[in-house]
DNA sequence: TCTCCACCTTACGTATACACAATTGCATAT
DNA sequence: ATATGCAATTGTGTATACGTAAGGTGGAGA
């Protein structure tokens, strides 16, 4: 291997795959993190410089963000983080407060026991990072916590849309978390699902949980409204 | 004006806008039309010859189809229409009635007076089509009437990704229709749908939904069982 | 006759080149 | 000084070229 002084060609966990994936993947994570802020201008043949590709894949990177509704692109006028007025933002979390609802209740009837028993220890997890105050933390178990009931409804199609809106709200749900104790109220309305849940209620479950995201949405309707800009 | 001759800007009724997207439309009605059924491979250059453009507009296309899930690619190996399971279709007319019957309910509570009128006149006229027995007429303003439906909700994310589901499953409707009476069968249930939505019962147009959309999916659950690829 | 390996063909992934539309800046006229 | 039109520049849209991985085919060995 003396020889291997040659770059070690990195597939070392997961081969590199396609550029385009990659880019595709880098540039969700920098939009959903707030990275790239609404409404920046994506050039690209800065992109392409940027992850040292030429253009050809970092188009159909944009191409592809653009049908999942990412960026938005004008013809001949480039691309765009898109900019979502305040309207589309309560539209987006209303219809995912209604999915949830609908997932939860599907779950209540067809959670298996084991799904179960994982989704309590779960919740029951996440009493230590609220004493904690652990926000990025209860972020990251909220989504595991959420994906969990998406799962248990056993209908892999409603779950995977349920994951990529969660998705697509991201960076406007870390915010909301923030919120003079909206972290110790999330909990507690977890609780009320869970109890739900448990009693088997699904029509009570989908109730606490649209609720919940309802809760989750005012919560950051507030600072929308007041951060949203002037234009 | 006398200069006025100059071209005149032809945005007439559609301008040929991008090839990209000329392309990524013909293909997406030949995959929901049934055209190119599933498991039909898609040769890249063989579309850039049929469509008389090269490869790049081509795959710009495609990619975007496989993010809304009508083609996969596997890289390196080619794209090629979906081919669902019929476990994954069933899924998809699950999530189909839940997501309708989620939108006839908000629209019950939601609907103005000139879109019920609206939505009142739609119905009414469906009924020559199923004394004619004009499927494809029927097929047509099945669209119109659920879509009007999710317009209803007056939430447009909802109503863009109920269409957009819709849309996924045109192929697999409309062979539905076809089925002995069961577009008369279809009309009563409007009809149902219709009378709880007058009655302002958002509740009972969600269950009546749900029930129409359902047995909408199991008249082809058999067809589809009958006629699935023993692979 | 079956299996395995090497070679070849095909077509995908990426890079690069070119054409043209849109925007921007400046000059000119009102 | 403001508005309007022209020109230059920038960057997108499409075409083409090239490297290479995947799959097929033929031959040789068992």
């Amino acid at each position: 291997m003396v020889k291997g002084a040659k770059p070690p060609l990195r597939i070392v966990s997961a081969n590199p795959g396609l550029l385009s994936e990659q880019i595709r993947n880098a540039l969700t994570d920098e939009i959903a993190s707030g990275g790239l802020p609404a409404g920046a201008a994506l050039d690209e043949q800065d992109l392409a410089d940027r992850f040292g590709a030429s253009r050809t894949p970092v188009r159909e990177a944009l191409r592809q963000l653009s049908v999942s509704g990412l960026v938005e692109m004008r013809p001949r006028r480039g691309v765009v983080v898109t900019r979502l007025t305040p309207a589309q933002i309560m539209d987006m979390f209303e219809a995912t407060a209604e999915i949830e609802a609908m997932c939860v209740r599907l779950a209540t009837y067809r959670i298996t026991p084991l799904e179960r028993s994982h989704l309590m220890d779960l919740h029951e997890s996440s009493r230590a990072l609220v004493d904690r105050r652990d926000i990025d933390a209860y972020d990251a178990f909220n989504t595991k916590f959420h994906e969990a009931i998406y799962n248990a409804t056993h209908n892999s199609f409603m779950a995977e849309h349920a994951v990529a809106i969660r998705a697509r709200l991201k960076s406007f749900r870390r915010t909301q978390l923030r919120e003079a104790d909206r972290i110790i109220r999330s909990r507690e309305e977890h609780e009320g699902i869970m109890v739900a849940i448990a009693q088997g209620d699904g029509e009570e479950a989908s109730r606490r949980m649209r609720a919940h995201m309802l809760n989750a949405a005012s919560a950051i309707g507030s600072y929308i409204a007041a951060h949203s800009t002037p234009d």
